[in-house]
Parts: C-alpha cells; structure tokens; sequence
DNA sequence: TCTTCATTTCATCACTTGGTGAAAAAAGGC
DNA sequence: GCCTTTTTTCACCAAGTGATGAAATGAAGA
C-alpha cells in the first residue's frame, strides 16, 4: 500500500572511482550556490549530516537538507533515495574511515611493544585516533561524532547499524585487553567497555554541557584536556574492576 | 472549496442506545484501556514518556500519543498546550523526584561518615538512588532515565532544561568530592564527572548494546552488575584524574 | 429542576511531510 | 552538427502534521 521504495536510476555503479565524474558542478555554470568545486553529491551528504547530527533523523526534514545543500528536493531522492537511506549514507561515509584508523592504531601499538603493554597503554591506542581525527578533521567530523553519540543513546533506532560497524573493533580491544590483564573476566570487561564508551562519546560530541556547569573553566571543545585525563580515568577503571573481579 | 460554512453538527442518528463507553475521569470507571482507575492527565504523561524515550521528541506524534493513551488529540492539547509543552511536562514529573532523591543520599552518607568519607563513597551515594528507583520504580523510570539519556547527547535540544535541573545536584557531588580531596583542582573534578555521567547514563538507558556485544554473557537490564562495578569504576577514575593533575 | 462549568469528542483547518513523473538542461561520444 | 545518457528542475500528490473552535457530555450546585 505504501509507495515501495523505487531504487533511483543507479547512476553506474558504486564501486571505486571509476564514476563517471558527475560533472564538475560549480565549475563551469551549474549552479552558482555553492562555491566549491566538490561534488553535488558530497555536498548533500555534508548538509544532512550536520543538520542529521544537531537534531536527529526526525528532526531534519528533506527539505531542510536540500536548502542547506543549495539543491533540488527531487535531486537527493534521485542519488540517495528514500530519507533513510541517506541518513545511512551520511553514518557509512566516515565509518570504514574510523575503524581502519583504529585498527592500525593498536597494530601499530601491540608491534611497538611486545610483550610490555599496558592497560592504558592499550586504551590510549583504541581513544586516541578519534581524537586525532575530531581535532584535525574539521566540522563535517565533529558533526559525524555528535551524530554517532547520539545513535549510541537511542538504540530502538541505529543500534543495528551501530553495532554492525563497531563491534568489530571493540572485539579486538577486548582480545588486546586479554592479552594484558589474562585472569581477567570477559564480564567484566564488557562492562568497562560500555562505561568506557559512555564517557568517550559523550567528550566526542562536545555538548558544550561542561562549559556551563564549570562557570568558563572547562571547555568541551577542548579535546586537549580530554586526553590528558580519558586514557588514565578509563585504565584506572578497567583496573580497579578487573581486581575486584565480582562474580556478578 | 476550503471553507464551507459548518453544518451545526447533524443530530446524527438516533441517540439511543449506542453511545460507547463516555469517559468518566478519575473514579469509578474510566477508560477500560489502562487498568488502574488513575488520572487521565497521568495516562497522558505515561503514553508520551515511553513514545519519546524510544523514539525522541521529533519521531512521535501527537496522534501517537493519543492513541496510546485512548484519548483523543484535543484532550492532549486542552491539558498541555503545545506539543513541546507536553514533553516539558514529562520530563519534569519525574526531575524534582530524582534531585531530592539523590542529595537525600548523599545528604545521609555525609552525616553518617563524619570525617572518614571515601570517594568511592561518594560517588556511590550520587548514583546508587537512581540504581534503585530505575530497579524498583517500574518502566515508567526505565523510560525516563532512556529519556534523559537522549536529551543529555542532544545538547542542541534539551541542553538548557538539562542544566537547569541537574546542575545543582552536580555542584554538590563536586563541593563534597572537594572536602575529601582538598587538594583536587575543580578542572579535573569537571571532567571527571564528565566521564561519570557518560558512563551512568549510557547504563540506565540499558540501550541492549551490551547484550549482543558480549554474545549474551551480559545484559543491560541487569543493573546489579552495573552497581557492583561502575561505582569502582568512577571511583578509580577519579583518584587517577585526581593523582595526576595535569595542568591542562 | 435548571444552570454552571470543567471535561471530552468531533470535524476540520492550514500547512508540511516524503516522495514521484516528466520535462528540461548539461555532458559526452560520434 | 546529432544523438544518447546523466543530471537537475519543476509541478504535484496523497498522507499526514499540530492545532483549534464549537458542540456535546456529565457531574455538582442552586
């Protein structure tokens, strides 16, 4: 009874680079809105996700997104199709792009120190790239964060998504972390994970919360001051829960 | 063709027999929906607190509310006006409760350990009321305290409201926290609470996360395990912030 | 009884929502 | 130039959206 979701003229496929060039927009007399020269379709996916990100997927209407892009309604549905879609589209973008950073982070420290790793050590390596890439990867990053705190907290909604995408990774920080602490019980690792997680992606999203409720003496955009304390606060934690090792 | 004079109501058909179940409020017998003989008003609140806490304020709709309550549309209108001033309702039912609740706590646990308080003890008198009532308190809390999750990562939103309800109660964990670490400086008593609450609320959202995390080993409804790590947890965390103050 | 008044229902409004089909405009190969 | 394919715009729809005025209802007083 719904209209079925009718896929868009694919334009070729999706794979790679080998994309015809969707026509260097700006450049020569498309539309003059916006001034670079980047491609209609990122562009769009910028708009939603900043808008996506301040006021969630039923808070952002299609046609929000296509005034904020400088675009056409009807030209979104044509590269992205249905909302959902896009919003998919918007959390896809920079996923792989974290989860490979994450990766070769602990790679790089589990080979740097064979054998004498620690727990904050280990923590350091799974926080760190995030807040590499939040502080040098500009507004269209802090959005992407904010956007996925706020998945994480509403899990009727993208906990599919989020789990599909990030499970793998903590998987192998749990595994990283065995290696470490190996009387260890996976309960309780768990557990730390998800306070963890808790605090890491509320920093991430830099509510601006701390700024108030500090009188000025606290920033949330200071990231600097987040990872001077995160790594050790977390790894103290981790630590006093693996020694208390309850049998709940 | 919009506007057509109105028709007074026809006398419709015979006002006989079939009138259906008119509602009578309070006592006696009201909407056979909801089983207890309570206010309509609270039945109102109930519908909207568990529509919004799955589903966020812009992903429900008066309709849906009302059907979920029995009610019709205009009834949630005539009790409280906008639909923005139906959520502020909900939210607040449940915030002064909540605040008393916790400097109740934290008000007995600095009375009953005179000079000899932890912490960890502190920090457990912050969070362990809301452990209890989200234990003992039903859904309605579970929907809630999901509720404040949700608002508290979407600071472009319920940001304000937060603040103004649950700084107070902050500024006197951080005043207590500073008698027993005289020597902490605010900036990391800040963040560090800025890691707690992350952590706190991420586990009272009991977001089901954890559940196919760990492969079934943990559940997030099973608040005991929280209780008997996050306290430590916090605790530890704090002393490490505490311990190495950075001057950042 | 008759009147009063808070409550509840009904019908509807003015407007927005996501989505679509078809035409128009570029872009590109020949 | 001509023809084909991709991209962009335009007009529009059916189904909702929040909200409201007015009528209907029922309990309580007089």
């Amino acid at each position: 009874m719904t209209s079925q979701v009718r896929a868009p003229r694919a334009p070729s496929t999706s794979k790679g680079a080998a994309k015809p060039a969707p026509g260097v927009k700006s450049a020569g007399r498309g539309r003059p809105s916006k001034g670079a020269g980047r491609d209609l379709k990122e562009t769009i996916l910028d708009a939603a996700e900043g808008l996506f990100a301040r006021h969630g997927f039923h808070g952002v209407t299609i046609r929000q997104v296509a005034a904020e892009a400088g675009v056409d309604t009807a030209l979104i549905h044509y590269y992205f199709g249905a909302k959902r879609e896009l919003f998919d589209a918007v959390f896809l973008r920079r996923a792989e792009i974290l989860n490979s950073a994450r990766v070769l982070s602990m790679d790089a420290y589990e080979k740097s120190h064979p054998g004498a790793m620690t727990v904050e050590g280990v923590i350091e390596a799974f926080i760190e790239p995030l807040l590499r890439i939040s502080q040098d990867g500009g507004q269209g990053w802090k959005s992407y964060f904010a956007l996925v705190a706020q998945v994480n907290n509403t899990p009727a909604w993208g906990g599919e998504t989020m789990a599909r995408f990030f499970d793998p990774v903590v998987h192998r920080l749990v595994d990283t972390l065995k290696i470490v602490r190996p009387d260890a019980q996976d309960r309780d690792l768990y557990w730390s994970y998800q306070f963890l997680t808790g605090s890491m992606m509320l920093a991430l999203s830099e509510t601006g919360r701390i700024d108030s409720l500090s009188g000025g003496e606290c920033h949330s955009s200071d990231l600097g001051a987040v990872r001077a304390r995160l790594f050790a606060y977390c790894a103290a934690g981790f630590e006093a829960v693996i020694a208390r090792a309850p049998r709940g």
